[in-house]
DNA sequence: TTTTATTTTCAATAATTACTGAAAGTTTAG
DNA sequence: CTAAACTTTCAGTAATTATTGAAAATAAAA
């Protein structure tokens, strides 16, 4: 496969990909595009490449900034803003991990402590509601706490040792 | 909080959440529903709980039997269908685990494979394509199987013990 | 077999979400 | 300061995705 068809389809994939980590199709494909640039581009550097309007490219440029997996980058001489990616794919998976429990996964164990504190009424069917959504409360409070552990630095050399075992 | 508001906070909160796991809010909202029923219930049951029409229950039923986390029950002296969930968190976290690696892990890690394969034509760009295209499959090749594992029963005992460190 | 109950399918439509482009805003240069 | 370069905002529109509802299909009962 030559270079083009590559960066292509990688684009494309990723993109697609974007529902999945929570972000809309143009936003995952900039930073596709960002993450294999060897340099950082500028907002018509992107336009061009992806043949998205300005205002798109602005706003998701802007989102992506705010998941703090790209930022702004001064080019000595340019007026133009460059913009330049996370580059390194644990620090990004770190970044990605942290947003999405700040943004939708803590704010669901919080409602879910909320909901599974129901008034017990005694009732076949207000058990199997407290039940079942405690059940998920503390699997979701696990999850939560297990991913972001393996994903920080805060790794001592057990949990080292053990994740090369889970490989 | 009283039951009833509890129950709809649950199934809206849930539904909303639809989209984490790559599914559509009718179909988490129903999801919802069954899980926290004590009982089986039918599509009828469905459509006036949720207000929602009889083609939405039925395609959305059919969706979550193919996740395999919903099923049908017969219900003696009962025509009508009946439909039940997943009630075991572990169980539900291994489906869900094991169909988004199958229909979204998997497929992108096969086009990462691909594409990082790119003819390598010695320029700056292309090396840079290859290198973060591998390093990104190294780490989602990595992801997923880590993930399964954690979520399979083949849990040894050094990845229970890795489980409680986590925790 | 015919009737009745139930489910599925899918074209039409509604709802949601994303994108554009131009005007307004901002920053730097002159 | 004014002009030029560049970025942001957002109302309007386009594209996508979800939902309805009724006809067709299926399955059980009579």
């Amino acid at each position: 496969m030559e270079i083009q068809e590559a960066k292509d389809k990688f684009i494309s994939t990723w993109g697609n990909l974007g529902s999945l980590w929570g972000i809309n199709k143009a936003m995952a494909q900039i930073h596709a595009l960002l993450f294999v640039s060897p340099e950082p581009l500028s907002m018509e550097d992107v336009m061009e490449e992806l043949y998205i309007s300005r205002g798109n490219a602005s706003m998701n440029l802007r989102g992506l900034m705010d998941w703090g997996i790209v930022r702004k980058v001064n080019v000595s001489g340019e007026r133009k803003e460059y913009f330049t990616s996370e580059k390194d794919v644990t620090e990004l998976s770190r970044q990605i991990a942290k947003e999405r429990s700040r943004r939708e996964i803590q704010p669901t164990i919080r409602i879910l402590k909320e909901v599974s504190s129901v008034n017990d009424d005694g009732s076949k069917e207000t058990q199997e509601f407290i039940r079942q959504t405690k059940a998920l409360y503390d699997l979701a409070d696990t999850a939560d706490t297990m991913l972001n552990k393996l994903v920080n630095q805060e790794q001592n050399w057990i949990t080292k040792t053990l994740v090369k075992f889970l490989k």
